[in-house]
DNA sequence: CTGAAAGCGCTTACAG
DNA sequence: CTGAAAGCGCTTACAG
């Protein structure tokens, strides 16, 4: 018995004598077909490696089982280099898909460029999953007119009143205090924040927030010039801490918004003849597999990204059928390694 | 003008005063149709924000303009740690797809269960892309299968003669003898290899194969007991130096078939007290960004991951269209850093 | 250059 | 419990 090309529900159904609906009620496990019936008619369709054909499907019941995964990727256009943090959280979206027997489409974007979230629009997709840093004020408006065309999607971020649409993200106001609070512990005084600290970059301006109140919880004030500006790329970490020293500014410490900032500081640092924490304490934030690989093993906050992946699938899904959906930030948890253990003073 | 729900081709043509077809023809470019019309249409189309619906026209066209990438991942059910290497492999691979305007899907697999390859017989994906360690012999026959059923797939590993399907690899032999050479020309000579080097892993295979053959070119012979079975993950080349040091045989090189588990070895030198290099070089093989960033810095093999993916998905797109398709081993290139660097004896 | 017609393979009311 | 009918939104011969 050879059909050519892929069998059809219809050749099922000429093979099992009823029709095709029936074997499409079958396939579904629709309560309203005789057991006999359904048993024959699910051998065949094994026998014959029979799948529905999702195009089919989808075009008629109007969603398609699949989410898709926008990447945003603006300082590695080109090489393969995406910041590691992403790649966990990649594991931990695709295995929540997986989980609720979704299907997901990975599309890495340009910032600059104009996104092609067309994946809803053209019925590719049923939500849209939104990854990566990148100036906040640019992207804001574009995310309004996702909210204005009725897109489903959620984001990895800031979670902070008044942003369009549903966001989830790390409790970076508790992960900034933290470990600030860790450095204080440790003896540090004069602590330097490396990282953007404004509303271009949220999520940093609320780990800077988190560090800055650590600091006055402990009578100490923040000084506008032990910050400076800093993306989440190892170069960019090393040319802010380089500037730092610089400035002639002394520091006892260094708070990376992120693991890769903190990465390029400690070059920085070596490449002055700086000792790591003896002279100068280091932490970062994300805690990327190289955190624990670097020397000395680096202090950072954790970032639960097994469970930031599971929200955002299952927060997504609530949009898509039409629940009421809040955004959330999940809890941080400090991880501390050589690079701030130091005798207290 | 509000159209409830999303627009429709048809939609627009009403609003154009054309036929639903025509507008069909001025979106698809076809040269049928006049440029006054078209402009109109086209005019009318970006005003609704239209776009074609994928599922209809993918079930009109019989393809989807979608590529599947199948991620098996057995060391690591559960949390998210996958091999770097084939981090860097996604990117490209993602990219490669956008280059040649498909949409990607990525579902990550248990070596174990069931593949989920029937993306392809749902005709939610026009072809696969199978990336994984794993035993050979354990997905040989299902790679025959999909043979057998004409699904239209590649594999990343060891492109050699007399394998299902069409494989896309590195040129392992060649990487296997240019690191070997290269601890020879250090001035070691009793040199460990930590990997599997049966048919069970034919990349690693190869790789011993060109270790050995690089030995031979010296007049040296290959030593069974310098060998000790190892898969890509960090323990394993830990437990697998651990073993070769109480085995008792000395050794003044490990040669480690992947960079996981030369720094495994790393880790069970220094735990030893064995100075590396000098009293044992260690080389890796894939150059995962890791490789660079741990101390000593590790000599190793470099995969041109860019252009594997880009392979991987040309070759694919290839036999979509029933095209010839041939594997293909990509050249490599060997890095040496510290953890290989000694003086000449 | 354009329209009327058919059909891709499903799912789901609607009858019975 | 089952079948006949309609329709999801496209694309592509087929006429004109």
């Amino acid at each position: 018995m050879t059909i050519k090309g892929k069998a059809t529900s219809l050749d099922i159904a000429h093979m099992a004598g009823v029709s095709q609906p029936t074997v499409s009620r079958a396939l579904r496990g629709s309560p309203m077909v005789n057991a006999e019936t359904r048993k024959r008619i699910l051998e065949i369709a094994r026998q014959l490696n029979y799948k529905v054909d999702k195009n089919a499907s989808s075009l008629r019941c109007q969603q398609s089982g699949t989410l898709a995964l926008l990447f945003f990727e603006d300082p590695t256009p080109d090489d393969s280099l995406i910041n590691p943090f992403f790649h966990s959280m990649l594991g931990s979206i695709t295995r929540a898909c997986a989980l609720h027997g979704h299907d997901l489409l990975v599309s890495f974007q340009q910032l600059s460029s104009d996104w092609h979230a067309d994946f809803e629009d053209s019925n590719k997709a049923d939500g849209i999953i939104l990854l990566g840093y990148g100036d906040y004020h640019e992207s804001v408006e574009r995310l309004e007119r996702l909210v204005e065309q009725g897109t489903h999607f959620v984001r990895w971020g800031a979670a902070l009143p008044g942003q369009p649409g549903v966001s989830v993200g790390s409790d970076n106001f508790q992960g900034g205090f933290d470990i600030t609070a860790h450095l204080l512990d440790q003896g540090c005084r004069r602590i330097a924040f490396l990282g953007h600290a404004d509303s271009h970059y949220p999520e940093f301006a609320e780990r800077y927030r988190g560090h800055a109140e650590a600091l006055r919880a402990r009578g100490l004030t923040p000084e506008a010039a032990l910050q400076h500006d800093a993306i989440t790329t190892e170069d960019s970490g090393h040319n802010a801490c380089l500037a730092l020293l610089d400035r002639g500014k002394r520091f006892d410490a260094v708070c990376a918004a992120s693991d890769l900032i903190a990465i390029g500081a400690l070059r920085a640092l070596r490449e002055r003849g700086l000792r790591v924490p003896d002279d100068v304490a280091v932490t970062g934030f994300d805690d990327i597999p190289l955190a624990g690989s670097v020397s000395p093993a680096l202090t950072t906050v954790q970032q639960d990204t097994k469970q930031a992946g599971q929200l955002l699938v299952e927060k997504l899904l609530g949009l898509i059928a039409r629940e009421p959906v809040e955004g959330i930030n999940i809890p941080v948890k400090l991880v501390v390694r050589e690079s701030s253990r130091r005798q207290a003073l």
